[in-house]
DNA sequence: GCAGTTCATGGAACCGTTTCCATAGAGTTT
DNA sequence: AAACTCTATGGAAACGGTTCCATGAACTGC
């Protein structure tokens, strides 16, 4: 048997199309005996709204997407958990756009932008550039979480990475450290990430302040994964005159400086002491001391940035702008 | 200006909408110079297929759903991102529903049966029962991960969490311990996960088979969360006959345990050996020896499972029941 | 040169909602 | 009791695609 249209709702109810969609909607146009009379003919017939048919004639999909890269990296997921925690008490559902480079996220937001397959749309650590792919669709709502190229057309929040190198700097240096070390991620040549050039400049300046030279020797950028980590971070130590501490931009890296310095033979924190950065879950399990950023906090906020545009179908002028606050965590790695 | 349609591209190319749809979807039955300037319209207009009306006249959504609880549990993940990964080549998008609790999952899956708001769904480690809720769209493409209730009526991809079991407690045994502890997560009411029950049960098996007693003084049953883990663990290690070794049934429980051996002075894997499960991405950071379960390719083959259905539009015949392979991971705790 | 076949094409009907307009009937005012 | 207002309701039109059927042109074979 066919699934029951809203016209079959309709005849058996003793009613017309439009009375059973009032009473869909929760119009308040509709009497009490009429409304009880439709909701049990869509019980008996067991209907359930056609969503494409809503979409196509209500002009909303309900839906939002995530634009992000691989999102297996730990501090995607945490913010996509923070995104989907607030959604999840609305009607939004939520689809995932995973990008692998420069030109699939070109393609990947031109189509979105005009296939009216979203209501909105989170681009999560994709630097974007203000150029023609959005004029395309102007008034689809967009909220940039993390961006790296600071795009002032959509409200964004961000994270100051300089400062967050500079923290960390100022940590190992409180501690005693003068001796210190860098290790950070190779630019990415198909997306142009530049966190870790930016933390990598917090770390310069806070050096350059202290009046310590900046040991490029003792400085790496690797690819991602811990085996790139490891073996730079070995490249780093196996020097006779070794930095006492090593500052990671990605905690995932600091993992690797761990392993290397185990390999070593290296005790943590008393022959070499390593400082991370984000604050991912294992972080916690490893006791990597770290700079949090809020990465769960993140994705909450962005999503109520987002409901708050869908709701009023307007620009937030509030929080247009916001940069997450940064914070060390103390564990036992310094 | 209104976004173009698909009748202004066909008023522009000077050929019927027919025409047009048969450019877009392909059709060999156009001629060469008549679909060019078909395609030149849909240029000088921007015109975009719009998706809603895709989906209503056609009657496919392009969209697979993924149904998984709080999804930012590493197994999930890791799982979610071998689907993505097959599902980015193709043109369906991912929808993710994150499930709180077994009503909310009751609910989801009745109106995810109804509304056709998608063309397939993945069910990843939670526990469905062979009830009425499958009836109301008994053709729409299901696809269970790691369900613990073993459910015959859609093909699965199934974890033989006994057999995981047996495996860690004989390598702890090959290891010359004979001592050995086991900790859990609490079967969580909301869900009723047995997999821990299920390793325990291995765990348990294999001791018996031994000839060695199961002391349950060793044993535990705490609630997810690293916190959790290490007071567990803890209650678990101070006592005056402790055990040599510890059984984690989970990764992250695993990482409590190590916790509460450093915080206890123990050296691992000399005073304590700790084997974990799952093999997480943080297990490697942490050099935990435990058994993996292949969580990436078993998404990928959850979903190339899922495209064939929606393909052939048949149930795929073959590897409707699969049983992933479980392997040793000999890092350095034990 | 004609019947039969193939191919490319135009366009109406349809998918299942929402929305808007028309209308009937009840209630109110004069 | 006529004129007006208000409320609940029915149903046509619209949303933007796909599909199917009818049609005319071009080609085939005799």
């Amino acid at each position: 048997m066919r699934t029951p249209t809203i016209r079959d709702v309709a005849k058996h109810a003793g009613v017309g199309v439009g009375t059973v969609s009032r009473v869909l909607n929760g119009s308040d146009q509709v009497r009490e005996d009429t409304r009880k009379r439709v909701l049990e003919a869509i019980n008996a017939l067991g209907f359930s709204p056609n969503s494409a048919a809503r979409q196509l004639s209500g002009g909303k999909t309900f839906t939002i997407g995530v634009v992000s890269p691989f999102f297996t990296f730990p501090s995607f997921v945490e913010r996509l958990a923070g995104i989907q925690d607030v959604l999840d008490g609305t009607d939004y559902d939520l689809t995932l756009y995973s990008i692998r480079s420069t030109a699939q996220l070109r393609r990947r937001l031109g189509a979105l932008m005009l296939q009216n397959r979203v209501d909105g749309l989170f681009i999560l650590a994709l630097p974007i550039s203000e150029d023609e792919t959005f004029s395309a669709n102007p008034a689809l709502p967009i909220v940039v979480v993390d961006d790296t190229v600071h795009v002032r057309r959509y409200p964004h929040l961000l994270i100051d990475n300089v400062r967050g190198g500079q923290m960390a700097t100022e940590y190992l240096l409180q501690h005693g450290h003068t001796r210190l070390g860098f290790l950070g991620d190779r630019v990415d040549e198909s997306f142009g990430f530049t966190s870790a050039q930016d933390r990598f400049k917090g770390f310069q300046n806070t050096l350059e302040a202290a009046g310590l030279p900046v040991n490029m020797n003792w400085c790496q950028f690797c690819l991602h994964g811990e085996d790139y980590a490891r073996d730079a971070a070995r490249d780093i130590l196996i020097q006779p005159d070794r930095p006492t501490a090593i500052f990671a931009a990605i905690d995932t890296l600091a993992f690797g400086v761990l392993d290397a310095a185990s390999d070593l033979g290296l005790r943590v924190p008393e022959d070499l002491a390593v400082i991370g950065f984000d604050d991912i879950q294992a972080a916690g399990f490893a006791k990597l001391t770290t700079v949090r950023q809020h990465l769960f906090q993140s994705g909450q906020r962005s999503a109520e940035l987002m409901l708050d545009w869908l709701r009023t179908g307007h620009v937030p002028s509030e929080n247009w702008s916001t940069v997450m606050p940064l914070e060390i965590v103390e564990r036992s790695t310094v």
